[in-house]
DNA sequence: GAGCACTGC
């Protein structure tokens, strides 16, 4: 079996979000569709005014003018009309409280390029790491020599992630205060609590100081972190600090990315990965400590750690080999996670950013706002402060999703013809994630002289992207979150208020490079009523997943599971039912309320993938068709391999490409034919390449060559070229783990049927027949349930009698996402057998639920399995 | 006729 990867380590493109400083360009944005109105604001020095200009749809489809031009619509009174009045209420509007946050008495926080600062005197009774004073290979020659296809990817990796300063010299950090207090709690407590804002250098500190408390002496210091980026930059920054290369004492683990070795000390990895090893050794021997960064965000899998964790601490202390636990968040809520962990010892860190300040706005008060519309109000707040804050500061908005975005993109750029003719261009850059990774980068780039950058995001800017430059936020206190209605197995996509630790966390975006400012669409009274933190993860998620691993793990009971939320009781048992029904999993018959894994879960259990996917591999084993199972499968696992280079091209190109692949057996075939076309495409384009190695090309050209080849490749037919790459290293994980599994490589050529019965089998619990009357389709396990093949599929018109889908979402309607033609008879069987086991598991719960309440008083004693 | 954000051996 040939299984080279698609994408070659010397391949690789550099990470998604970094900023390259040389890149700077003083084009003017295409998106912002502000360069004529540039001229018009600064050459001719006219003030336009909107009445007798056409509206520009400059890069905008058909599609979107519409919902723009109805958006705009909506939006009356004229933004002409009210400006007059903002501007006089200023006062009324500012009726904010100046929120000051602690200043460190400190020199400016600089970045540490630009530092001078000597090292802060010592105070600790153990030597600090010594300072490199050699810059290092890679920080003034970017990652553009290539090495050869076979060279090993670990050099490449090492290279591509040294940070871009010259040489190490560390400002001051306001964790240094409290080092001497944190050393003697480090060796005095089996677990800690380390509270500190953003900038107090925790993350980068506290596990170096963890080196020189002898703490790795007895196993190398995990540190886990809920995003890859985070884990990688916070290796290499602490890789320089301590002198030394990324792969040697420090290291970093995440997915298909490992830079660890035999040395490494101290270990970022991102929480899923940890979690993997635990599974694979559950008393994760190899570490000394864990520390359990951002612990505030309650991501699913860090909350699932700290509870594996202190099962595994409780058993590690019997042994010689104690396991020390570190807890750290940003927030105040200390005394949940104190009380979590049997009251541990919580040390307290001051943050450094700059003061911000918050104001707010009441459209009660201010008449120039809406009281409902946040969209309309985003724009009339983005005119104010263009035509209030100094020139050169940036604006960052947050709204929920890239409809919103781009109208107010849109009326913005439009904004500019009424600008006075003194004032700055309003230059609007999109954000969010299924934007294409080169419109992405927009927002990166330096403000060209004459314009203030207004960038216009979703929730990516809060957490996973800084942008420098930021001065003001302007905060519409909406966000998109996606919750799982675990009766019906349904995720619901909904515009909910930002809790109030999500409002500091956004408004704390505009302190990052100096004081900033906060706008908040929003009253005080409103901000009073939001929820104090965001909901945890795993109180909003399909739990199945989860628990096969903690099954896994040996866990029996996940009603008796010792989580720092534990989730509804219905959630629980819908993922129970949703495992038993998959065949992972069974009732005891000693005791119905504990389950064991079948051996079918225990294969489950090795795939990276949700149980129903991996059920589905499953099943193609039977079938014959594992090669084309597991590429299917790997395409499903990222997000919309069909959205790239949409932007230049109108609806009736896009409508032609996506009928390419387009097959009559539904959306999974369609993938899989994508994905055989772009194999055989890079099958031809490494040929090419070799033999242009051959003929000695240089290297360099080699490889712009060969990009240029697939970005022209999936820009012809519409392809993220991200996902495509994530989904290719996904096969190759899939098929490694086959491997070892002794799965024999079978493929069904184009017998398609075999697959879709693979998929129907695997995914039973999502099949619908239709419902002419209604024009609907019903669920099949719940026929109440109706719903409708989402517009994007390529069955929303053909409508067959019965469809698999691989996901239920629930936005204006109910939609069903990748759906799959398939035969009734394939899954009535199992269909019927999942009702007979429902009815008894419901007789269960039922009766659960009473013994739970009959001994309420008593429940706290009740022990973890 | 429509699209929050992350993430995994």
């Amino acid at each position: 079996m040939h299984l080279k990867s698609k994408f070659p380590a010397w391949k690789k493109k550099k990470r998604k979000f970094r900023i390259d400083k040389d890149g700077i360009k003083n084009k003017i944005n295409p998106v912002s569709q502000s360069s004529g109105a540039t001229q018009n604001g600064q050459v001719n020095g006219v003030v336009r005014q909107n009445g007798g200009q056409e509206p520009k749809f400059l890069n905008v489809t058909a599609k979107k003018k519409k919902r723009i031009k109805r958006r705009k619509n909506k939006n009356k009174p004229s933004l002409l009309q009210t400006e007059k009045e903002l501007l006089t209420s200023t006062v009324q509007m500012t009726n904010g409280v100046l929120k000051k946050i602690q200043t460190i008495s400190l020199s400016e926080p600089s970045s540490p390029s630009t530092s001078s600062k000597p090292e802060s005197p010592q105070k600790s009774p153990l030597p600090r790491p010594k300072t490199p004073t050699e810059p290092s290979p890679s920080t003034s020659t970017p990652v553009t020599s290539v090495a050869s296809p076979s060279s090993t990817s670990q050099n490449r990796n090492i290279l591509r992630h040294e940070p871009n300063f010259d040489k190490f010299d560390r400002p001051q950090l306001p964790i240094d205060v409290v080092e001497q207090q944190l050393m003697y709690e480090l060796a005095s407590h089996e677990t800690l609590i380390i509270i500190g804002e953003t900038g107090s250098g925790k993350s980068t500190q506290v596990p170096q100081l963890c080196v020189r408390a002898g703490l790795a002496d007895s196993g190398s210091i995990a540190v886990t972190e809920p995003r890859r980026v985070a884990a990688v930059s916070l290796a290499s920054r602490v890789a320089v600090e301590m002198g030394t290369d990324v792969g040697g004492i420090v290291g970093f683990h995440v997915r298909f990315e490992n830079a660890t070795t035999h040395k490494t000390k101290i270990e970022y990895m991102t929480d899923g990965i940890v979690l993997r090893k635990a599974l694979i050794s559950p008393l994760l021997e190899n570490y000394s400590t864990v520390i359990i960064d951002e612990a505030h965000e309650r991501s699913l899998h860090s909350d699932v750690l700290m509870c594996i964790l202190k099962k595994c601490q409780e058993q590690r202390r019997k042994g010689k080999n104690p396991l020390r636990l570190i807890v750290m968040s940003a927030t105040l809520q200390a005394d949940k996670f104190q009380s979590y962990f049997d009251n541990a010892k919580v040390v307290l860190v001051s943050g450094r950013t700059f003061p911000i300040e918050v104001f707010h706005v009441n459209p009660k008060i201010n008449k120039s706002f809406s009281s409902s519309d946040y969209v309309y109000n985003t724009v009339i707040c983005v005119k104010h402060v263009h035509l209030n804050e100094p020139k050169g500061h940036d604006i960052l908005v947050f709204l929920t999703g890239s409809e919103e975005i781009e109208a107010v993109a849109y009326q913005l750029a439009e904004l500019n013809g009424s600008l006075p003719a003194s004032a700055d261009v309003i230059m609007p850059v999109p954000l969010y994630a299924a934007l294409r990774p080169e419109k992405q980068k927009e927002a990166f780039k330096k403000t060209p002289q004459g314009a203030r950058k207004v960038i216009i995001s979703t929730n990516i800017a809060e957490t996973s992207v800084t942008i420098p430059g930021v001065r003001v936020v302007i905060d519409s206190g909406k966000v998109k979150i996606k919750t799982f209605e675990a009766s019906n197995r349904i995720d619901v996509l909904k515009v909910h208020n930002v809790s109030k630790a999500q409002a500091k966390q956004r408004a704390g975006r505009a302190g990052r490079d100096a004081p900033g400012k906060c706008y908040r669409l929003y009253s005080r009274e409103d901000f009073q009523k939001f929820e104090i933190d965001n909901m945890p993860e795993i109180l909003r998620c399909n739990l199945s997943a989860t628990f096969l691993e903690l099954m896994k793990l040996g866990m029996k009971n996940p009603h008796r599971l010792q989580l720092i939320d534990p989730p509804k009781t219905e959630n629980i048992d819908a993922a129970l039912l949703e495992l038993t029904s998959l065949g992972a999993i069974r009732p005891l018959n000693s005791d119905k309320s504990k389950f064991a894994l079948t051996d079918m879960g225990d294969v489950f259990c090795m795939y990276p993938v949700s149980p129903d996917h991996a059920r589905v591999l499953f099943h193609a084993q039977k079938e014959g068709c594992v090669m084309e199972a597991i590429k299917i499968i790997s395409a499903m696992q990222t997000d919309a391999l069909f959205s790239g280079g949409s932007d230049s091209k109108n609806d009736a190109e896009v409508e032609r490409i996506r009928r390419k692949f387009e097959t009559r057996e539904g959306d999974h075939i369609t993938l899989l034919k994508l994905v055989l076309t772009t194999n055989l495409f890079f099958d031809e384009l490494n040929k090419k390449t070799e033999a242009d190695a051959r003929y000695g090309k240089s290297n360099i050209s080699l490889e712009r060559e060969y990009n240029l080849a697939i970005r022209k490749f999936c820009n012809d037919n519409m392809i993220n070229e991200q996902h495509l790459k994530t989904a290719s290293m996904i096969e190759e994980q899939l098929k490694q783990i086959a491997i070892e599994q002794e799965v024999p490589f079978s493929t069904c050529g184009n017998d398609f049927t075999k697959i879709r019965k693979s998929l129907a089998t695997g995914m039973f619990l999502n099949s619908c027949e239709y419902d002419r009357q209604e024009d609907r389709y019903r669920l099949m396990i719940n026929p109440a349930i109706t719903l409708k093949i989402h517009p994007s599929s390529c069955l929303s018109r053909s409508k067959p009698a019965y469809i698999v889908f691989s996901e239920l979402m629930k936005t204006n309607d109910l939609y069903a996402l990748q759906v799959t033609l398939i035969d009734v008879d394939w899954v009535r069987p199992l269909i019927s057998e999942h009702k007979k086991m429902r009815t008894n598991h419901l007789a269960e719960s039922a009766q659960r639920i009473q013994e739970i309440t009959n001994s309420a008083p008593k429940r706290k004693k009740a022990k973890t399995e």
